[in-house]
DNA sequence: TGAATTTTAAAATAAGCGTTTGAAAAAGTC
DNA sequence: GACTTTTTCAAACGCTTATTTTAAAATTCA
């Protein structure tokens, strides 16, 4: 048996592919051994043998989910740490809005799956995983807010920005049918996200500016 | 056998109160009869004899906890209908926030469990009670955008701030401590997403009436 | 007291899963 | 081409868990 990280063999990088799958569907509980074997045309013994067990499996899974998605859609999407932190920010909403609406990609539903029904098997490495993308965000919101912001005001404003991408796509995920109509042109929908947050930000800057004349 | 609306018996009622705490954690397939029972100090057939059948108390279930929420926290947060748009619209954001944030509503966290982990079970019963609510905040925000507003751009706009309500309370929900941590507290947030948001929505404006000018 | 309702324990019924095993096949090595 | 190592395979193991039904007992109510 090998580690999972030295996995070079074909019918382990079927498995995974296969988890990926059979985990994005059902959830960690309601995916079954032999329903990612099937899927990986692999015997119902191939699991233990190349990755020891189930929750293993779960855990590379995700990792090579991941992997994947942030390889399909870079988090800045091509907008460099020099643009002005208007650009940054929407480079930023758009590569986010892109990469979880992207079908291709199943780690948004396993994060889904896990925020719902935890298995707190994915706890630790979501958190190495998504930290960074998270706290890029903050400095950016920081850079236009200024620094009078308080960080609470900071965190807010993440919380409503990130919101406005996620949320949406929990529905479109779901079914097209049922998500609000114009989520369907996910571009046109950032530009809404980015027009509707940049203002948002400059309300929350301007209390911010009104409070600092008050005291001063 | 009753039908389960004209539920008035002590077990029945223990039954539908229990089945809403063991469906709002596991989820429906996760959770059993016997929990339920259990939970409820009835006999493993009462579930049986009192509803049919699982699938019938889940329904029930829902509707009995939805009902409670609403009962709990008006929709329009004691804001009549004759004030202005923006108070209104402050109304329903902080009615909304307050409610999915309380945790003694339990039909939240059924409705989550539901659009992860889908039953279809349901399905009719959320559109018929969900819909009013959506429409009713559709309409203050067409008001705030004016006349010249396309669809799509109330659609975005509200999505906008559903979105903020809903998807920071699915965190808190989980785990307080991963909460972002203003969260907390429910009343400064639910002022941040007014004044967001309606920051939002005038910057929407200023485009629709652009385009307006540039037309006209 | 007698009839209807409700509760109960036990059983019926049914299904399913992750994992192990030991032999067979394939791949790799000298 | 014999020997070793790695990989695949079918079968079965062991253990678990669930919903629903049944028929008797208890209770309620007239």
């Amino acid at each position: 048996m090998k580690t999972p990280r030295e996995c070079s063999k074909k019918t382990c990088k079927s498995l995974l592919a296969a988890a990926v799958d059979v985990f994005a569907e059902k959830g960690y509980r309601d995916a079954t051994v032999a329903e990612i074997c099937e899927l990986a045309r692999a015997n119902i013994a191939a699991v233990n043998y190349h990755f020891r067990d189930k929750e293993t499996l779960y855990r590379e899974a995700w990792r090579y989910a991941f992997a994947e998605s942030i390889k399909d859609h870079p988090p800045d999407a091509g907008v460099g740490a020099a643009s002005p932190p208007e650009e940054r920010l929407r480079g930023q909403i758009t590569a986010l809005l892109q990469r979880i609406s992207d079908r291709k990609n199943k780690d948004f539903l396993i994060v889904l799956k896990e925020m719902t029904n935890p298995t707190g098997l994915l706890h630790e490495i979501m958190q190495e995983m998504l930290l960074p993308l998270q706290k890029r965000m903050q400095a950016t919101i920081r850079e236009l807010l200024g620094p009078d912001a308080s960080d609470m005001q900071v965190q807010f404003c993440e919380v409503s920005i990130m919101s406005q991408c996620v949320n949406p796509m929990v529905l479109k995920r779901k079914d097209d049918r049922n998500a609000p109509p114009g989520i369907k042109n996910v571009k046109a929908y950032a530009d809404h996200v980015v027009r509707f947050s940049l203002a948002g930000i400059h309300a929350v800057q301007d209390k911010a500016g009104k409070k600092q004349m008050k005291q001063g």
